[in-house]
DNA sequence: CACTGCCTCGACACATGG
DNA sequence: CCATGTGTCGAGGCAGTG
């Protein structure tokens, strides 16, 4: 019926997955980095022109799909008559959505939960599901991926945590999701979980109202990138590990924490999100330790992590500090090693860097001369976790230009570093 | 049955041109 | 300023797998 359809649909099946394809539209020529927009396009552009109208007359695709709702599809019409009807037989308790199944109403608690356990690492962006942070990498990061070295994933190299990886909370899966150990089956996903294997952040904070949200500190680790906690949270704990970095960069990476704030965020949750900005106090370890030796568990991602650190020729070649650390922190929560191995001070806190996150950020000179200072082309997106962490003074404000953008997930860039053109409006809005 | 991931749609934000 | 086009994300449905 749809022929538009079915020919994006064979066109899709004909593209790899996990690449910023393009979607041509055979009619004008036109291309499209989303099926969506293809879609879309197809549907205002050339519904009429391709015979796409309803044979019931609706006069758009949408509005003809929603003609066949409570309806079974024709081609069951006739097994309808043997089947009966599924129902939403399991509801929702804080809202009473009814749904098919009951994994659904699970993975709908999110909604009322507000959790975001997955954390991007290259854009420090959070998401409720895993699937959603997959999809996001596949369509915004998607060519920095293709830059990271594929990791062997048939080199064991990390020992196997214990710990079940998400097993703790079914009704509100654990951040630990953020390992990504299950999405390691591209370069880019293998990038992902060096980047929350690195160092284990710190973590629940006894109080905070997020028993087991911990944010598996591993991931932030070697980005830099602060695993924030739910916006329930008053009380980050990411600023117990701040690396040095620019106080542009803090608000940047909550930033895009929120950059939907309008529909991703309650306008609560980014208030509190703001205060905790203006009231985090400074970087304090022993809280960290004490608060996460008990909780949660950031060694959950240990297994993902070391799998790619130990197959990731980058990551081998990182400091042996780092790797001490590494493993220290798999095995609990003592940030103290972690700072200690740091080549350079902490930088004071200042309300204005805001709650600690660790924030990654690339540092002007490696990233832009020296992509291949590492032996991996990874090197030049993932350098390691040192060159996350720049001194203050690396933070000068350049020109635009002054980085090759082209080589760096923009995201990562430090907002002092970056231009204007580098980060998207609403990111920008947050370098102020 | 639970978990995972893909597909799809709706909503929103942003960019651009008139 | 507004309309339009496009990209992205939240969320639900559902199939595959163990």
């Amino acid at each position: 019926m749809f022929h538009q359809q079915d020919h994006l649909k064979s066109q899709l099946q004909d593209s790899p997955p996990a690449s910023r394809q393009l979607f041509h539209c055979h009619e004008c020529g036109k291309q499209y980095n989303t099926q969506l927009g293809y879609r879309r396009h197809l549907v205002a552009a050339h519904s009429a022109a391709a015979g796409l109208p309803c044979p019931e007359g609706a006069p758009s695709l949408l509005e003809h799909l929603s003609s066949h709702i409570d309806r079974p599809p024709p081609s069951e019409a006739n097994a309808s008559a043997t089947v009966p009807v599924r129902e939403r037989k399991y509801s929702c308790e804080r809202c009473d959505r009814r749904f098919y199944t009951r994994k659904d109403v699970r993975r709908h608690a999110v909604v009322h939960t507000g959790r975001r356990d997955f954390l991007c690492p290259r854009c420090a962006q959070r998401f409720g599901r895993r699937d959603h942070l997959t999809r996001h990498l596949k369509k915004s990061h998607a060519q920095e991926s293709r830059l990271m070295p594929p990791c062997a994933p048939s080199t064991p190299v990390a020992t196997p945590s214990p710990a079940p990886p998400q097993g703790s909370v079914k009704e509100e899966p654990s951040p630990v999701a953020c390992d990504m150990g299950s999405v390691s089956k591209e370069p880019m996903e293998t990038f992902s979980r060096d980047m929350y294997n690195s160092y284990p952040m710190a973590n629940a904070v006894p109080g905070m109202g997020h028993p087991h949200g911990l944010m598996q500190g591993s991931l932030s680790s070697s980005m830099g990138v602060a695993r924030h906690m739910p916006p329930q949270s008053s009380h980050p704990h990411h600023h117990h590990l701040q690396p040095p970095v620019a106080p542009q960069q803090q608000p940047y990476s909550n930033m895009a924490r929120y950059q939907h704030g309008s529909t991703s965020y309650p306008r609560a949750d980014v208030d509190s999100f703001l205060l905790d900005l203006q009231s985090a106090p400074p970087p304090h370890l022993g809280a960290v330790n004490s608060s996460t030796s008990t909780s949660a568990s950031p060694q959950r991602e240990v297994p993902g992590e070391g799998v790619c650190a130990g197959s990731d020729p980058h990551l081998l070649s990182r400091s042996p500090a780092i790797t001490s650390t590494e493993l220290s922190c798999t095995t609990n929560m003592d940030l103290g090693p972690l700072l200690g191995f740091l080549p350079f001070s902490l930088p004071p806190y200042s309300p204005h860097m805001g709650m600690g996150g660790l924030v990654m950020s690339y540092p002007p000179a490696t990233t832009t001369t020296s992509p291949s200072s590492s032996s991996t082309g990874l090197s030049s997106q993932a350098p390691g976790p040192f060159t996350f962490f720049q001194p203050p003074q690396a933070h000068v404000p350049q020109g635009p230009g002054a980085h090759n953008h082209s080589q760096l997930p923009q995201a990562y860039s430090s907002p002092a570093m970056s231009t204007s053109s580098a980060l998207p409006h609403y990111y920008q809005a947050f370098q102020q």
